[in-house]
DNA sequence: CAGTTATTTAATGTTTTTGTTAATTAACGA
DNA sequence: TCGTTAATTAACAAAAACATTAAATAACTG
């Protein structure tokens, strides 16, 4: 599995992301079929699948003339796991924060 | 808050992504503290702070003649609320998987 | 086989990103 | 005030990212 900053990396592009979530949302697909996640031509597509697929993101499985494209679970989650290991820095600081709205909307 | 995508944008570099680390692990700290996140230069550790400001990831505090960064809370958990949200299709497709590994080492 | 469909690769240009050194800004301390 | 410390901005160069059109590949279909 690549580095997450790689994955990151590939999510960073905006036509990317809404591949993903497309695939995600919707189900494995084929990529004449995310022509409309951006603005952008076959091509270009076909390269940002490319980057996705090299991040580990995505996997291609062929069939007839067609290359169907899906998300891996693995790389979804890879991402959970990672904000996961830092719950209690995040979740820590959120639990004050609301602590704290909590006590001033208390003390009007 | 910046899309995600900005965000992802930002920790898919791996200096960047090395920053936030160290702030996350040791909290706070100031802009020259960080000058070993990676095998860079001074102004480029502060150009790299500047893209995770403008990305929302980070926040500046002026102290005397430093300046000290933290991670935002928030940011990190807005990447965790968006796993979260596709949590059935990663966890879901992952218990299948476990499910069938399962499956087969009992038919041994 | 010829034509169509689906997708990728090639060639190319533009824009963005990233890094460096040098200069600037600003505050501290003797 | 002068020199030091801390960090940023300026100027510039190199590399990477991203887009397009045209060409290539490959499999289906009449």
């Amino acid at each position: 599995m690549p580095e997450l900053s790689t994955i990151f990396a590939a999510l960073g592009d905006p036509t990317r992301f809404a591949i993903v979530e497309r695939l995600i949302r919707d189900g494995e697909q084929p990529a004449g079929e995310l022509l409309d996640a951006g603005p952008v031509s076959a091509p270009a597509i076909s390269r940002h699948l490319k980057v996705l697929r090299k991040a580990g993101i995505v996997t291609q499985r062929v069939d007839r003339q067609r290359r169907i494209y899906a998300v891996r679970p693995e790389a979804v989650q890879s991402i959970g796991a990672w904000t996961m290991s830092h719950r209690e820095f995040w979740q820590g600081s959120l639990d004050r924060l609301e602590l704290a709205l909590q006590q001033e909307s208390e003390r009007k």
